[in-house]
DNA sequence: TATGAATGAGGCTTCATTCAT
DNA sequence: AATGAATGAAGCCTCATTCAT
């Protein structure tokens, strides 16, 4: 019993690593049942047996990538604690795209770009994941501040916006350029500016 | 004479508008020549009369959104002489934004977001806008510079990068989050950090 | 298991049969997908499902046939062993032609002559088809000559080579003259020439 | 008035000379007017304002080619007054065919091919081209037969047609197998098959 | 759970022809 | 005699989905 669910699972697991990968690659609307289907060489009849239908695919996509960001088990590291990790979780994301060549931009923004108003259940799904992503990044800057190391003038949420903002440009321009410059560039800028919040520890 | 070639030249600007339209909306892989086709009220093979392929009018929008660029036409005025035109051509790519009820980005990053591999003529016209754009506000930089109201150490190019990457970034999260405050967030921290470069006026 | 796949397989039967049918018509050029589609009342995308495209089907069609001469299922008996089974080839072919009223020539020729130059694998499948055919003709002049009831001068690839040119040109001047005269005739000629090289049966 | 008809008549024949070579080469189906006025560089309007449409073209195609082997200046020599030109005749057309490196066949078996009982006008065009040179076949046999040169059970018609349905086989076969070794074969078989009906001149 | 056959709408493009100037 | 804009049907193919086994 055990053992006919994992291997259901395995299938179903294939499939939305398959459609995640091209997802990533070409967009949702380039990315065709029949095209995951023979990649991940499954029948298709699977397709439909675990997925309503396309949408409900990409939303498990979805699913599956927040679980990842919430255990840490996804490939960019979102856990974040000191400086250092903030910048390595930028430049985790260009690493990302680098290995891809430069072909790609974030799986997020490249989904949410391609949103078109008849997929608001998608849309939630990517505001969920970059809640948490926000989260993540307000957290550490609300743990600085708490311990004086940060600016009391700074708005925590709004410099994680500001983050997450730059990121996601950033990645969209580095696969327009196939480029990593101006990523790089941007992320640059970026730490210089929130540095300038940084306090060196109470000095009170 | 004028009158032959206005009747054609008026099919095909609305074809382009049309396109135009509909690529910023859904972007170019959710829109199809036929819907072009009936949404401009135009018969079938004049699509193909004027364009040679979905491809090759994509590439006419981007040279036409490029000459309203240059040309002053275009919706967003990309002609920064000052602090205050900077901060213009953010908040106009937000008030465009707004118009649509944040429901679309940026045309531009919708495009290239939606980019497969496939299209590397559509890459370069936007790269080619994007340089533009680039090239405007950079010069912005280069005369503060030059009149001593920008620290010599700013870099001016790389600046121009980070604002293109924040607008990006900043609208897609925008279509993302169907909320303009994020967006806001975004520039206004951009310009804060942009600011810290500025030096007033030399008094010699 | 055998049902589902002859339920399959019935359907790509149909259309194959449909498509060889409307081939040997109409030719290639002039036979569409869904006209195929049309005729044999079969759902669109059945199609694409068991041809890749509509050279596919062609080439299927060929080889269809080419397993019909093989097997001795053809329209057109191909096992030649004497000179009456020889006359019966040509005579064959040229029945089958009044069965349709002289409108159709060799399907095999029809589609030759489509051939553009950007059907190098169905030009192959042709040759293979032609090859099987003058094979089985030149057998039978090897095995005439091996018994000495063949002249040695008579060169026997030459022949069936020749054979088969004048079956090809007879029928393509049948159509188009839509009548089987000059069919006949030719056949005739091509006969008595033939037997030009028989020689009574050795007599030791 | 005669300058600007004949201006005119230039038009008009380069688009005859464009459709005839086009249509040589693919056959009628497979070519386009748009693909004739575009190679022809000719103004779209044209083509409709001296042909009624496709197929009349096509007709005048074909009346083109008559008057060329009427007036003796078609690339194949139709004037047959000797057995040399009789091989002549055959030759031209395989070394016409080589020309070409054997993709195409001959011109009025390739518009023949492609029939399909909707042209019944084309056809009757074909029928008086090859009556032509039916004609001139047979009545090189006759005046042979006349002076004794020619066996008398020899019917020249009959030769005639098997004259020119080896032709055309030995050139559509020559095409399928984009050679020319089984054309040559072929010929020389018939004309061998031929000369058995010579005789030396009147020995009586 | 798994397979692959079936469906019909739609997507991109070319065709043959006509029209206005 | 000439041009090029306009039209709509049709051609080839892919899509997203459902069905039968």
């Amino acid at each position: 019993m055990k053992a006919v669910s994992s291997r259901g699972a395995k299938t179903k697991q294939r499939l939305i690593e398959t459609a995640s990968d091209l997802v990533h690659m070409k967009g949702v609307a380039s990315t065709s049942p029949d095209e995951i289907i023979e990649i991940s060489k499954t029948g298709k009849g699977q397709f439909y047996y675990y997925f309503k239908n396309k949408d409900d695919l990409v939303h498990q996509v979805l699913e599956t990538h927040l679980g990842m960001i919430e255990s840490g088990t996804a490939p960019v590291r979102y856990d974040i604690a000191s400086w250092d990790d903030l910048e390595r979780w930028f430049l985790d994301q260009v690493e990302l795209q680098k290995k891809f060549e430069m072909t790609r931009s974030c799986p997020f923004g490249t989904i949410g770009n391609g949103l078109t108003g008849q997929d608001e259940l998608i849309r939630l799904d990517l505001c969920r994941i970059f809640d948490a992503v926000r989260m993540r990044i307000a957290a550490f800057f609300i743990k600085e501040k708490a311990q004086g190391r940060l600016a009391q003038e700074a708005d925590e949420g709004r410099l994680a916006d500001y983050c997450i903002a730059v990121a996601q440009g950033a990645m969209l321009m580095g696969k327009i350029k196939r480029s990593s410059q101006a990523v790089e560039t941007a992320v640059r800028e970026t730490l210089a500016h929130l540095k300038r919040f940084a306090r060196s520890e109470r000095t009170n």
